[in-house]
DNA sequence: CTCACATCCTGGATGC
DNA sequence: TGCATCCAGGATGTGA
């Protein structure tokens, strides 16, 4: 499911309900996901209060008060939901499978006990392709899932300079450049394929022409900026995208899928003004990127 | 080094 | 109805 802003919708749906709540109990319910649990995972938790629950790129973190942190990625198809544990009246918006409560692929439950209550956040993943970890907060940094990552695509850290030095010299194509996390940290196929569109960039130009041979970011390279930058706080402001069963526990959808302008729009009209043109599907490196071949020409 | 590709896994949609 | 095939929001390890 999830980029940068279905990532943050999670966090923003689980901070009133896990910031400042002790973990009383949590059920692991299996050795692994993509990855293994670290030793004890359980066990290191309980008892254990949550200061903050933050997030970098599509990872959240949650600051722990021993000082360790719990990193969560949720893959392709992982989401948490929150259950109320008694007569509590929890009803925040956090993605979650429709299906997911029959309870199957409910990996791990953590139940906690804070300022909203007791709840039990539950945390559901189909293809088992999310992992979660434990660490010291204070290796965080050097941690390899973090060591190399990117500029966050948000607020004041994105510019147009700090991408032309990542994209100097790639000739690998833009779409896939901006997939890589060590370059943009958050992005993935869907507001990929949105933020060159909006930029009117082909998907197949060499990344690395975006930048002037003196190293300063071209016009195109300004304009993508922005694109990237606007295209994920409008869908930050939407909740995200509720694609397939994805939907939040109060009822409501994230509801950017809405505004999507080429994402899973094969065959459909280019919303370019005047343009006329039909949304196309193509492959690149393995993944579909969605394209208007007449607007996206720079 | 840089890139393209297969891979992990389940399930929904589509076609015969 | 069954069955096969393709596809999916990610990231990593491989081999060229």
């Amino acid at each position: 499911m999830p980029e940068l802003p279905e990532v943050e919708t999670v966090r923003r749906g689980l901070q009133p309900v896990m910031e400042g709540a002790r973990i009383i109990r949590v059920e692991q319910r299996r050795a692994d996901l993509r990855f293994p649990f670290p030793a004890d995972f359980a066990r290191r938790l309980e008892g254990r209060q949550i200061v903050s629950l933050g997030r970098r790129a599509k990872y959240l973190i949650a600051d722990l008060d021993n000082g360790m942190v719990m990193v969560s990625h949720l893959g392709m198809s992982g989401s948490f939901r929150i259950e109320a544990d008694s007569e509590g009246s929890l009803q925040p918006g956090v993605f979650h499978h429709a299906r997911s409560k029959d309870g199957k692929h409910d990996h791990v439950v953590f139940h906690v006990e804070g300022p909203a209550g007791r709840a039990r956040v539950i945390y559901n993943d189909p293809r088992r392709f999310g992992y979660m970890d434990l660490m010291a907060r204070a290796d965080l940094a050097d941690h390899p899932w973090f060591r190399d990552l990117g500029i966050e695509p948000t607020g004041n850290s994105l510019n147009a300079g700090v991408l032309a030095e990542r994209l100097a010299g790639k000739t690998a194509p833009l779409k896939a450049a901006l997939l890589d996390q060590r370059i943009i940290a958050g992005l993935g196929n869907i507001y990929v394929c949105e933020a060159m569109w909006r930029a009117k960039l082909s998907p197949g130009k060499p990344a690395g022409r975006l930048v002037r041979k003196s190293g300063k970011p071209t016009e195109a390279l300004e304009r993508l900026t922005g694109c990237i930058r606007t295209v994920i706080e409008e869908a930050i402001a939407a909740g995200g995208s509720s694609l397939r069963d994805h939907i939040r526990t109060d009822g409501t959808l994230g509801y950017f899928q809405h505004g999507f302008s080429v994402y899973d729009r094969e065959g459909k009209a280019c919303p370019g003004p005047g343009c006329g043109d039909t949304v196309r599907r193509m492959v690149q490196s393995g993944r579909s990127t969605f394209h208007c071949p007449t607007c996206q020409t720079k």
